[in-house]
DNA sequence: CTGAAAGCGCTAACAA
DNA sequence: TTGTTAGCGCTTTCAG
């Protein structure tokens, strides 16, 4: 009764561990097995320290438990930003996994910490948490190695590491890239532009390999000046449309954006250029962001199963932090062709555009 | 050179503030005052110790930090998830200004959480943040309460505090609204439909009851049949829609959707039949996240400065953190009426909609 | 099966 | 100006 009649500054302390052991009579690190699980504590102690548990609200002090040596069950997540649903997505997946085993997630936007970045990882593998996920789109190889030297649990999302020695979730980039290609062409599209992602980051790569390889396949000559740098920004996707349009001749019928939002500014420039989407231009992105099916027309596009990349991420570190001389893994999830609306058939298939063997002297119309 | 040959299950430990004492020749004492910043230090010692740090790549360990019972600089945020930019945009002010301030951000998202709801905000009062910022459509009064209670520093974000007691962040929410109807009313739009949010959020009343204010204050009366409640959701927008183009009559020319989400719904119902948007029907919604510029056509709206709300809540929660006394606030940050493409002329005026003033012999063009 | 006791890394009196 | 020291709440040997 002694804490009543300071105002400011009362510093209520919470329920330890030894206010339980006091309220069961046992020891407090009787307490301490029953909370831990230890298997061997007679019942009715283990009822009378879960009874005074119960009654007095206790809830364990993770840093205690974290600074003591054990775990402190909080993952790491850094992340570029959360701006739009695709960080979101995979952090619901990730979430998910984690609350199913009593973990929490500490975030890290790297959008505000440049730099500190360092700092951060350190303070990470320093106890702060168990274990890193990493969405970060260009994984600097500092921090790989140090992770990798300290033997730190870490796996990296829709992010390959370039030493191929990380555990990594990606999905099935080239694949997909291949069948949005076929696609389009099936809709008779033979000028498919390609909008690029950061050819840094291997994803980016393997998409446009996907696209050359079903261009390829197709019988139809890969062609440099419809593809274009890009950095995954919807700007980017905004200007790289424009100049296609501009200064290919004749334009492409189709645009493959390596990803949603740049999906996103190419419609944008398309319209802006008078074009309607999809009878004059068909456009298809990649990743099925939640917004993909709220701009007009809807976005077709290759949907890369993100909560399900968190989930799995989540799960694969766990199983690192559980027994940290699992080995990394990498784990490829399939994409699958989402048809929406922004794609449709070539209404101006040109002759000139005919590979090969479709060279044959034009029907006339009856 | 002794931890060189034990493959698995090696548990390095960070540098401590005790190699660094060695390192420089001083007691870990001292270590810890220049690490803090304390005044009196000597130089030459503190600069003896920076180097130390630097050199060993010292990471402070924040649970032992923390256990201490200084600060974890750790700030919580509970929101109810990621989907859509409405959290993330806050999410990022808030991020922004604790990573001015040396905070980390731990994030709870409340979809995967249910139930273990009061366990968390136990752990966070117990030591795991400093803070607690929640952005939590309806927070349950038993959290408030108890965080109150224990004067733990705590901040809403646009959610009013039903008691009138807590930290609140809030945007002109009446103000907004009011200004968006007039707007459609300028337009020349007399049938303004309303599709609420859900109405046990404060916001969601203020925005209705700014919307009937302008409605009045235009001399347009209130039409019940006009407002359907919903709740935020875009399938609700859809819905609600769906519902006021069917069976109202004559149907609305402007629908004020009480949030984007809504509006994105509702845009969709109205394509569905077959209307355009905004030559047909007028569309506007309100907070201006991301995806509400992706849409087409861009989405008119009440802009709410979302991250500007995360910045100044985060600032608020810092200053209680600083100070356990400082009394609550309520800060409200303005609305701003964002004009893009989805609201247009209404131009199926009709006579029997004019107002009594505005009755007058139509003029002839020239 | 249970208790005693030694810290984990750090901060904050209190001494010197 | 700097050192010594007592814990913060908890886990984990080591002894009963």
């Amino acid at each position: 009764m002694n804490n009543e009649s300071n105002p400011p500054q009362k510093k209520k302390r919470g329920v330890t561990i030894i206010d339980v052991a006091r309220a069961s009579d046992v020891s407090y690190a009787t307490v301490s097995r029953v909370l831990s699980g230890y298997e061997f504590v007679r019942e009715s102690t283990r009822n009378r320290v879960m009874e005074a548990v119960e009654r007095l609200g206790y809830v364990a002090n993770l840093q205690a438990r974290s600074l003591k040596g054990g775990r402190s069950r909080i993952v790491g997540l850094l992340a570029p930003n959360l701006d739009n649903g695709y960080v979101g997505t995979i952090a619901r997946g990730i979430d998910g996994e984690l609350a199913g085993n009593n973990y929490d997630l500490m975030l890290y936007t790297s959008h505000s910490h440049r730099g500190k970045e360092a700092f951060y990882v350190g303070a990470i593998m320093n106890g702060l948490a168990d274990g890193l996920l990493l969405i970060a789109p260009l994984v600097p190889m500092t921090y790989l190695n140090e992770l990798r030297e300290q033997n730190f649990p870490y796996a990296l999302i829709d992010q390959a590491d370039p030493t191929e020695n990380s555990s990594v979730v990606e999905a099935t980039n080239w694949q997909g890239a291949y069948e949005a290609t076929r696609y389009l062409n099936q809709l008779g599209h033979t000028r498919i532009a390609f909008i690029t992602g950061l050819l840094a980051v291997r994803s980016a790569v393997d998409r446009m390999q996907g696209y050359k390889a079903a261009l390829t396949d197709c019988n139809i000559p890969v062609r440099e000046e419809l593809i274009i740098e890009g950095n995954y920004q919807q700007q980017t996707g905004y200007e790289a449309t424009k100049k296609l349009l501009q200064s290919v001749n004749p334009p492409p019928t189709a645009i493959f954006a390596s990803n949603d939002l740049s999906a996103f500014g190419a419609m944008d420039a398309a319209r802006e250029s008078g074009l309607r989407i999809p009878e004059d231009i068909s456009i298809i992105g990649f990743d099925d962001v939640p917004q993909a099916s709220f701009v007009y027309p809807k976005l077709t596009t290759v949907r890369q199963p993100l909560e399900e990349m968190g989930r799995v991420a989540a799960k694969m570190l766990l199983a690192q932090i559980e027994d940290r001389s699992h080995p990394p893994q990498r784990i490829t999830l399939p994409t699958e062709l989402v048809i929406r609306d922004s794609c449709g058939p070539n209404r101006r298939r040109e002759h000139e555009d005919l590979v090969e063997k479709d060279r044959r002297p034009p029907i006339e119309n009856p």
